[in-house]
DNA sequence: AGCGCCATGTGAACAGTGTTAACATCAAGC
DNA sequence: GCTTGATGTTAACACTGTTCACATGGCGCT
């Protein structure tokens, strides 16, 4: 029996780096796969995104992703969740600051900075294709029941925590405060997408974007306030 | 010379449309294929959009679209210009009114029934890969000296109006009137983009978040009013 | 020990994509 | 008339996402 064509599978250059492992191995080529997808987003955009790419740069082919995805929706929902959970480094941050008011403003700098600094993660996670591959992606409002919490329902949560800090000290006044998180929410995400968007470039450079940003935020706060 | 393969290329469907025109037929495949494009895009979205779709459904050829447009992008690019239009003319209804400050609020109800009524349209110009579609598009704070003048820049400039009525009228202090109107609009976006992107859910139906929207707006602008 | 299981990989195939190239058609102008 | 140029065609190329049948090799079981 010949069945000729069959050159016998062998591993190529990922088995010499497999050794050991074989079930949820530490070596992991699903965390790789992850990784690689974010670099593959950051450098190609949401719309040149390839699974046959991410593959390739992890050394494996292109079925073998489906091993651990359903498809290439799920990798790039897999990467984006992993990509909150830098998102939340930088938003606790602001829990150093000793006051409600410092700590709403750290956590808007913050926000700010996250942004600025991950571009191409602020736009995956916040600005592109929310239903079609953040199904579940992102702050929230919506109360999640069932299910264990993801970052995702976190990250808002501590914004709520945040404005109920301000408004218990009187800072703000708010029927709701969830909705007056969303206020702060919706404005600073509209600075910064906009800002990402390259729809911003006439206040200047960076620092003076900052400026602006902190003027706008404390404008947005004043009217807040009683 | 047979060259046997040949079947004299006959134009199907598209003949019998096309009957004395020739040189920018007022017949215009390319107003076809921008309408297709659109719908195309409403449908299935950025991410599956496809060429071949859009020339499938005005009954030509793929490489017909070339004709017409550079690629794919240029194609895409097209559409946008063409949604701005639509785009003005709801922000233009806000004229109707008869003080600068029920304009301004006019105009921000017409912002969110734009993009709510147009979802796809306001993805697509605010929202969507802002540097690989659309190039110049959206509003631009950036001046642009050279070139006619588009549709996008109007739109901003007639936000700045607004807002410069209103800061003559004393209703709003502000020291650089464009400045202003950014954070206007950076606030408006953020809601509907947000809303739009389904992390909203939870202020309730459209007519709740028409609401929350107007009220958040007012708290902007009791924040900018001196 | 042997055994089979099963997670993980493979390559080949399929349908669909954007893009380009060579060729056909036909109104219009010299 | 003949050439020209805009507009279309088909065929091909190099990709893509996805599925399939198949290999491989540790692991736990008898």
């Amino acid at each position: 029996m010949a069945l000729v064509t069959r050159p016998s599978a062998r591993p190529a250059l990922k088995a010499q780096a497999r050794v050991g492992v074989h079930q949820r191995g530490l070596d992991d080529t699903r965390a790789e796969l992850l990784g690689a997808a974010r670099d593959v987003f950051l450098e190609a955009g949401a719309a040149r995104f390839s699974l046959r790419e991410v593959a390739r740069r992890v050394g494996v082919s292109a079925a073998a992703v489906y091993r651990h995805f359903d498809g290439k929706e799920a990798l790039l929902f897999a990467a984006c969740t992993q990509g909150f959970q830098v998102f939340s480094s930088y938003l606790v941050r602001a829990l150093s600051e000793a006051t409600p008011l410092a700590r709403l403003l750290a956590m808007s700098e913050q926000y700010r900075r996250f942004g600025l600094e991950n571009p191409q993660d602020y736009r995956f996670i916040f600005m592109s294709l929310a239903d079609e591959v953040n199904e579940v992606s992102a702050m929230s409002l919506t109360v999640r029941l069932a299910g264990p919490p993801l970052p995702q329902d976190a990250t808002f949560l501590f914004l709520v925590d945040r404005v109920r800090e301000c408004v218990d000290a009187e800072l703000i006044a708010s029927k709701d405060v969830q909705t007056t998180a969303v206020q702060v929410w919706a404005h600073v995400h509209g600075l910064v997408s906009l800002r990402l968007s390259k729809h911003l470039e006439g206040v200047g450079d960076e620092d003076a974007f900052a400026n602006f940003y902190r003027a706008s935020v404390a404008d947005l706060l004043r009217g807040l306030a009683r």
